[in-house]
DNA sequence: AAATTGTTCTTCGTATACACTTTGCCCGGA
DNA sequence: TCCGGGCAAAGTGTATACGAAGAACAATTT
């Protein structure tokens, strides 16, 4: 009965190979990884204590969402964001996050609103208190919540890739510019708690604009090129 | 198992992994595979006559893409989109392609222009003769073929997925409106060639417009749900 | 009829094997 | 020294087998 219940809830562990793409892609985006890096299966394995089909299923994904490159026989290599595709992704973004905010001030409940001023407090704290890694995470947090309220899990899984990527292109030029960029959250949040599409939508434009120069301020240079190989039909 | 391909290209030859996924989003997109079917490892094994590794890892692929959706120790089914994300699928690609037209207006030179021209003619002869498959690559090739002159990677896959899920509920729906739409392609085909971003914006979402209440008359009730348990970070 | 047990199907992960390619190193010759 | 050839190591691509665990369903018991 109850202890039934407990044990489906404990036994509860996602596959290995999410487990390591978890891992893959927060190594890569951290930098442990570095762009142009080889990935070899058996290193991978060693790396993650497993096997090599988990880390092969899990390459296969990653290099679905462009963290890596897969060369046939030859094999993956992180891959390299160039500064050309920093600017196709805040393109992208823009079109994205902004119907993004516009839903979300259309759909957004008390409780959404709530959430989200929730997270705005947090990050208020933590950067009073100088914690720049929390700030960036509460940032994503932040983006992600306003992704989902959206209500569009189009929208979302596909905003919430490429926020990833932005992600990473911050960390390897480790510019953190987060604590300037608050103030324009709560711009966007007055702005989704008003209800206001137009106004939502333009408040989500407003900051990435500014993110995006930011992102060029600190853009040193390309790396390389993304390539991307997916064998589309 | 497979000895029909004895090319001695080995460097040509592309991993059965990806023809395996090719295979797969094929067969689902024509129907071969319905919503809601159970995939088991072995059966796909035997249909595509290869060991299950490299069915697994393109089923893992196919799952990133959402054509399939993988239950943890349950195995993979096809997706089933509901009417309530094809509507949502529509949403995010008017903000999509309406960006790849601008785009398209403002670079595309005078082979690009060329090239659409010669995909509209072709599609208005295929239109003329009733070859309705005919039409519906052609329209598949122009949407595309806009997408790549827009230049921007990002844009270009993302876009190129959702279209891909788009001709996949067509199917479903056996709506091939195809012929309706052509007038618009025209338009917008003109409006690329005047180099006037706004006007080529405009197009796009004129068309799609069209085509999603297109998509909406022949949408004959959901057939339950997408939902994509992809794990991000 | 409800609860329990058992059986079967399948996924998940591991391990192993092997063909084939790519890579890189060594070596002998100019 | 430099070059080129050739050979061995490394690593991917694919197949196969096996065991553990979970889920679904049937059988059995209460």
């Amino acid at each position: 009965m109850a202890e039934d219940l407990r044990d489906k809830l404990g036994a509860r562990h996602l596959p290995l190979r999410d487990q390591v793409l978890t891992a893959l892609r927060a190594a890569i985006i951290d930098g442990d990884y570095l762009p142009g890096e080889r990935l070899t299966e058996d290193r991978l394995a060693e790396d993650f204590g497993v096997s090599r089909n988990p880390v092969r299923e899990a390459l296969r994904v990653a290099e679905a969402e462009g963290f890596v490159v897969i060369l046939p026989r030859r094999g993956a290599v992180v891959a390299s964001p160039s500064s050309g595709t920093i600017a196709d992704m805040f393109a992208v973004r823009e079109r994205l996050e902004s119907l993004a905010a516009r839903l979300a001030a259309e759909r957004a409940t008390a409780a959404d609103v709530a959430a989200l001023r929730a997270l705005l407090e947090q990050g208020r704290e933590a950067t009073e208190k100088q914690d720049l890694r929390r700030v960036a995470e509460l940032n994503s947090a932040l983006h992600l919540r306003i992704l989902q309220i959206s209500g569009n899990p189009w929208l979302s899984s596909i905003a919430k890739a490429l926020y990833l990527h932005v992600q990473w292109v911050f960390r390897l030029g480790a510019a953190e510019r987060a604590p300037h960029s608050w103030a324009e959250h709560i711009q966007l949040v007055d702005a989704i708690e008003s209800g206001d599409g137009d106004r939502a939508e333009r408040a989500a434009l407003a900051h990435l604009d500014a993110a995006s120069a930011a992102a060029f301020e600190n853009a040193e240079g390309g790396y390389g090129t993304v390539d991307g190989h997916r064998p589309q039909a």
